[in-house]
RNA sequence: UGGGGGCUCGUCUAAUGGCAAGACAGCGGUCUCUGGAACCGUCAAUCGGGGUUCGAAUCCCUGGCCCCCAGCCA
């Protein structure tokens, strides 16, 4: 899949910088990457960046590399590496052979490191971390010198070694860069280039017990990879004239670097150290609960690959800090699912309706349109009989004016159906409605009324004797709250505050129309009037799962409310 | 108060010195075998103050507000 397919020739301001480079010279070919660190799952914002990169690289002919960023043994693991070229894989990204690791340059990072060392450039520290802070200054003091800061060259180079052949504790040393302890940007005040962890490394095992810096590994490994335009969030802007700094002595290929502002939603967070904290406490059933921005629970969800293109091409590409309403992105998943979602009816809160005048035992299998916005779907057969199941709320005993379903005396059609009319009915002793008793006209088969005659509603339905049941889990926002990070915590509060304890509602006894029974873990479809659904890897064959990915928009809803005031 | 960056409808994005445009949301309507979809209409913005110019969202000056940086995280 070609993420640009259907695009409208579009451009921002790195698509611009980047035609500039070409025409200037400066470069001659586009070479872009996405570089995450293997340390969680990827989320709707990390979707952001890939279209970026990846489609900077496809718009100028250019190629795309993958590359982790496993700079830190102690928080990253093999099974991040996994989830998220599952998920890259998902969303239509092909990085061809080009999957590369920081680790892979681990010792070319060494000689790097070495090479500064020589050129009076770096030195072994033996501050404290704390005295390393405190060294440092604040941003409005300059820093001082570490007492460290003038060793030799050969002692630099000696203990230097010996950090890597492991004779130290961790924290004992660290390798510093020799910029100056002065300048305004702190990231500049002689920044840690090398520290020392015995850890184990997800690929490169106890080989290593100093691993680099991100900010000494980045700039280089795209470097390296021949990296034309390394697009990144607005936060490591000021780390540019660090990595500029590094390239520049190290006297290696300078990749240009532009930053773009992150993507932010309403009512959800996107950080990776939260969705972190909403996993391990419990908050939410793993990386890949449904109602998690993560693409594992997007897709889970029933959110499409194609709807979040298409999400990520409206919302643009720029450097204004902003947030994006969660409306825009449900908007785009319904229109992608309106589209190519087949419809099947389902009943979520049955109640019974018994058609008084339709002969007991008969069968008829009327014919259902798949999707109305898809000729191509086809048709389906739906069994009718004197039986059914309609949702609950689609009858009223004493309805308001503008309720267009079922109430006694009314007539509705039933979609694909005939037209009922409500004769009477039921209810036990908490008043709760029990069975509904109608009568059909024959000669409204397939819904349409010779005579002309119109109905108001129509109405979804499954056959008793033939539906399926299973359970539905009705997903709505995580939070309850615009911004959830909005809080005091100095008052004690937390994000986790603001969890909407309705984001999940499991129904059970689901009535489904038969045809359903074929659905496989993953298939999407549209319950008519009521949203789209996905089934879950959680159904058996005897026990389907379904999600709702995202109700219907429901006007009757909004008309409901403000009756009620 | 050091360094870096940003301010256009409620929200997101366009307009590259020449009619401030589109989408979402809201509101109103048409149509409809989904109170869906589609369609039509409507509301609504250039952070403030100066200046340059025939003409400024855009250029200049000057205030204001917001974000990022003081991990041996990335």
């Amino acid at each position: 899949m070609s993420i640009s397919e259907g695009k409208p020739t579009t451009t921002d301001f790195i698509r611009e910088a980047v035609k500039e480079d070409l025409a200037s010279g400066r470069f001659d070919y586009v070479h872009t990457r996405f570089p995450p660190e293997p340390n969680g799952y990827l989320h709707i914002g990390h979707a952001k960046a890939i279209l970026i990169d990846y489609g900077v690289a496809q718009d100028f002919g250019g190629k795309f590399n993958l590359r982790f960023d496993d700079t830190n043994p102690v928080k990253e693991e093999a099974e991040f590496v996994e989830a998220i070229k599952e998920d890259m894989r998902w969303l239509g990204v092909d990085w061809e052979d080009r999957e590369f690791y920081a680790s892979d340059y681990f010792e070319q990072l060494y000689q790097f490191a070495i090479k500064l060392i020589k050129k009076g450039k770096a030195y072994v520290d033996d501050l404290s971390p704390d005295e390393i802070r405190e060294y440092r200054g604040t941003l409005t003091e300059p820093g001082k010198n570490s007492p460290y800061r003038d060793r030799p060259v050969e002692e630099n180079l000696d203990l230097f070694e010996r950090m890597r052949a492991g004779e130290f504790s961790a924290g004992a040393r660290v390798l510093r860069a020799k910029i100056d302890m002065a300048s305004g940007n702190i990231n500049l005040r002689d920044p840690v280039m090398y520290r020392i962890l015995h850890a184990e490394h997800h690929r490169t095992g106890d080989q290593w017990c100093i691993y680099p810096m991100y900010d000494f590994a980045h700039g280089q490994c795209d470097s390296i990879e021949g990296i034309t335009h390394s697009l990144c969030d607005l936060a490591y802007e000021s780390h540019r004239p660090l990595y500029d700094w590094f390239l520049d002595e190290l006297e290696i290929f300078h990749p240009r670097q532009i930053e773009f502002a992150r993507l932010n939603l309403s009512y959800t967070v996107l950080s990776k150290r939260y969705l972190k904290r909403l996993v391990d406490e419990g908050h939410v059933n793993g990386w890949d609960d449904p109602r998690m921005p993560t693409l594992a629970g997007l897709r889970r969800r029933g959110v499409t690959p194609q709807a979040i293109w298409s999400f990520m091409r409206e919302i643009g590409v720029a450097k204004t800090e902003s947030v994006v309403d969660m409306a825009l992105f449900e908007h785009h998943i319904r229109k992608d699912l309106n589209l190519h979602a087949e419809r099947r009816m389902a009943v979520l809160d049955p109640v019974k309706v018994i058609v008084t005048n339709y002969p007991d035992g008969q069968v008829e299998h009327l014919e259902a349109i798949n999707n109305p916005e898809d000729e191509s779907a086809g048709r389906r057969q739906v069994p009718f009989s004197r039986e059914l199941f309609i949702e609950r709320d689609d009858f009223m005993e004493d309805p308001p004016k503008k309720f267009f379903r079922l109430a006694p005396g009314r007539e509705v059609r039933l979609r694909f159906g005939y037209f009922i009319t409500c004769t009477d009915y039921k209810k036990d002793e908490s008043g709760r409605v029990t069975e509904i008793y109608c009568t059909y006209d024959p000669e409204t088969r397939g819904g349409y009324a010779p005579d002309g005659r119109r109905v108001r509603g129509t109405l979804h339905w499954v056959s008793a004797a033939h539906a399926i049941e299973a359970d539905v889990r009705l997903y709505d926002r995580l939070f309850t709250k615009e911004d959830p990070m909005d809080f005091d915590a100095e008052a004690g509060e937390d994000f986790t505050d603001f969890i909407n304890p309705d984001s999940l509602k499991v129904l059970t006894g689901c009535k489904l129309e038969p045809s359903l029974a074929e659905a496989k873990p993953g298939d999407r479809f549209q319950f008519e009037r009521r949203g789209y659904f996905c089934m879950d890897p959680d159904s058996r064959p005897d026990a389907p799962v379904f999600n709702r990915t995202i109700a219907l928009r429901d006007t009757w809803a909004k008309v409901r409310r403000k009756a009620t005031g």
